[in-house]
DNA sequence: TTTGCCACGTGAAACATATCACAAGCACTT
DNA sequence: AAGTGCTTGTGATATGTTTCACGTGGCAAA
């Protein structure tokens, strides 16, 4: 009952499985009662048998010939994913990337709360941004360990992310979004995920100059691979 | 110039080329000359036997029993990737966010720039923002097919995204980097590449709630899977 | 030249993920 | 009660990616 009941989801599942938990959300918004995979899979550029088989992974939610329900499903997603249990996170770095990220109302909406910041910076500390007191590095510990926070984002520059990095796990911070250009080094029972805009940009760019490589040379044939599945 | 010889690299295999080339970078600037894949995928996080892999999607850039030379590889990388044409892109949307993409000093640093932004709230329009004039939504297709852009950033609320998206494919673009909480459609000729915050920290969420549901494996932990919470 | 060592490049094996195809199950009708 | 139509859940299959292991070529020193 408690874990997870069957084998281990691949990763890119378990994030499919957010895309169909704010399309579920959606769809209850409208007042839809029941989906299937379908349908699912329209909404979420995915294909109906891959929606069965994510869902499959975690256990059987649906009812044959009808499909699922949106309320319930959207139920087991959340308790999947682990939403709801609203989370805290600290932000580390309140400058261009950290004050857009303070005034981001999609972590609320989804249950997550930046309730602290830091910055190294004296003119950022005391500042207020969206209700969030900036407080100075030297009470980060403190800070963090009281509220016991697990999650933290990270919105420095590169080069002193790796030492932020260090000082949010002293502190006790188990999963870190990293925004920073870097590829950081944690220990294998810290969760890291990043952000890195240079790789989406680049990875486009590829994309671009291989179907105009491909146009050009050979075969009036375009590349079919069309979307780029989000991560 | 390499009209990409072997055959075609998974995804993940280009964004990992981003990394090494960014790694090459910063290795250029301390000096070192050469570089094996072992040191390499100690500075990526990768393997060797995963740098050598991805690079020979592409060609051999190395010399057996020495390695490789940091500036040779880092050339083909910037070949293969696409970088410094120094592709022009647009911006939509100059909100929190995409104030913060527009100061971010990744962008010209690895040779893309944001030349052109839009938004539809007349507040915003003729603003400046980092000598970049914000433009209102009617002149968007005329700007961009005039400067030729083939990469927008979109950076809208969700309800806006798909119907700027359309504008933006309908005025040329071909890339786009989605940063709206949606999953947006686009005909397979045009690239897509999406950052979503929400799919990053649910997914930090699951690896958490898993980890702890794994360490207290024996307790009555709380979380039973048929409790349906109402939203 | 020969020897010894090194690290690349790459087939082949192992592993992971996605897709297919259909039996099983449910709702509804007759 | 049996029939019809529909959709799930899942073995089996196909496809894709990573890792292994070693042949190959290259450098340096004796
Ligand atoms: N601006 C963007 O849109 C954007 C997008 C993607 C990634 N990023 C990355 O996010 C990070 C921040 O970008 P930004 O544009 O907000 O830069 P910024 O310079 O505006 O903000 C950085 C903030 O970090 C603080 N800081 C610096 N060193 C620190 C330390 N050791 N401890 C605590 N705080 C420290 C600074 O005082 C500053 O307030 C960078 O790594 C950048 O590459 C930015
Ligand atoms: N703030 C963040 O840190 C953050 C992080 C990740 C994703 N996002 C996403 O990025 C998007 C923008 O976020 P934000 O915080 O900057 O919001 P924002 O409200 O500050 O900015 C949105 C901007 O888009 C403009 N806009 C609205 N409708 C438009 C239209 N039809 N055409 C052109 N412009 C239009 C608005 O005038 C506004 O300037 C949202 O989808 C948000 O979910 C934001």
């Amino acid at each position: 009952m408690s874990p997870l009941p069957r084998g281990k989801a691949p990763q890119m599942a378990i994030r499919r499985l957010s895309m169909y938990y704010r399309t579920l959300a959606s769809l209850r918004e409208q007042g839809v009662e029941n989906v299937s995979s379908e349908h699912l899979s329209e909404l979420t550029g995915s294909t109906a048998a891959q929606v069965r088989r994510d869902l499959a992974y975690f256990g059987s939610f649906g009812r044959r010939g009808v499909g699922y329900e949106v309320r319930t499903l959207q139920a087991h997603m959340r308790e999947i994913l682990g939403i709801g249990q609203g989370w805290p996170m600290a932000l580390v770095g309140v400058g261009n990337l950290g004050s857009a990220l303070l005034a981001y109302d999609g972590f609320p909406r989804q249950g997550f709360r930046i309730v602290e910041a830091f910055d190294s910076d004296p003119r950022r500390v005391g500042t207020v941004v969206r209700d969030v007191v900036v407080k100075p590095m030297d009470q980060l510990r403190d800070t963090i360990q009281a509220r016991k926070i697990a999650m933290a984002l990270v919105a420095v520059p590169a080069k002193a992310a790796q030492g932020v990095t260090q000082q949010l796990i002293d502190a006790g911070v188990r999963c870190l979004l990293n925004f920073a250009p870097i590829s950081l080094k944690v220990p294998p029972d810290v969760y890291l995920a990043s952000v890195d805009l240079s790789i989406e940009v680049e990875y486009l760019s590829y994309l671009l100059r291989e179907s105009v490589a491909v146009n050009a040379d050979s075969g009036p044939e375009l590349t079919g691979l069309g979307n780029t599945v989000p991560g």
